[in-house]
DNA sequence: TTTACTGCAAACATTTTGCAGATGT
DNA sequence: ACATCTGCAAAATGTTTGCAGTAAA
């Protein structure tokens, strides 16, 4: 494995302290797929020896999403969750079978956001885009031809 | 004013009950301006006479919501909040000053999903955006000059 | 040593639910 | 009439906080 995970480098990068805590989490991160909610983790937590905290998942979770490490998103059920993902600006896709997510780059969203400022007026300073869908293995299983799932939304 | 709330209207013809809560509940988000949250109409309907009860709220919320009368966004600071709108496909700019909101079409964000489909193979079935700023009259008061503010995210 | 961080449990906030009764259709 | 809807209060969720103790730096 590589030889730290990237979530507890940059949080000593970022002048916080490595704490045993904080290293957990990392590692309950890393050791997740797709997305996960804050209760996910907390479960987990628990299950640890010595355990973690569930103010410390939340604490750390927070820290996490300030520093650009993890991202919150709402999935379209109204859940929380997050993702792990590289601290440059990105979107996910997540997957609504299996919950497992992709980046996908900028998305050309600067585009967008101009063409939004010229027809409102309004100075766009943050957006948070959230795309659901199916990942090719769980689009395969799904039945290819027949009626559409009432999905959207 | 227009005869009727363009709410209750939709209600009525989606075959829900037209009843007496639900054309307060229409009348306090039409009396609305930008985004608010559920809280703000709990509390809104619990002043009238007669009240409308917490639950009745969050029901009738969730009713339109479904109809996609109103859509439900988060706030970045991880409040939650809705706005109405028409029944179409678009999105909202809300301003994070005053809270007023604007549609803005469907984006064109159908190109978007067709790039993230290619590049990550996913079906995308659902998405959600959100953009945040400054509506023409904030951005005006907001010192034009000046250090970047730390907005995004 | 100093100050940030932690676990715990209690406090909070928010949304949902069970029900008996009221109300649209 | 009859099924849907409502208010209320309790319950289920989800998240935050106060504190005394622990451990990074």
């Amino acid at each position: 494995m590589a030889s730290e995970s990237f979530l507890v480098e940059a949080l000593g990068r970022a002048g916080h302290r490595v704490t045993e805590p904080r290293r957990a989490v990392a590692a309950l991160i890393d050791g997740r797929d797709g997305h996960f909610t804050a209760a996910d983790l907390v479960a987990d937590g628990g299950r640890r020896r010595p355990r973690v905290g569930r103010a410390t998942v939340f604490r750390t979770l927070d820290l996490f999403a300030g520093l650009g490490l993890v991202e919150r998103l709402d999935l379209p059920t109204g859940e929380h969750a997050y993702v792990a993902c590289e601290p440059t600006h990105h979107h996910h896709v997540v997957c609504a079978r299996c919950g497992r997510s992709a980046e996908v780059g900028d998305l050309g969203f600067p585009a967008l956001a101009e063409e939004v400022a010229r027809r409102t007026g309004f100075r766009i300073d943050a957006h948070r885009i959230e795309l659901f869908g199916l990942c090719p293995a769980c689009a395969a299983v799904e039945a290819p031809p027949g009626p559409r799932r009432a999905a959207d939304r």
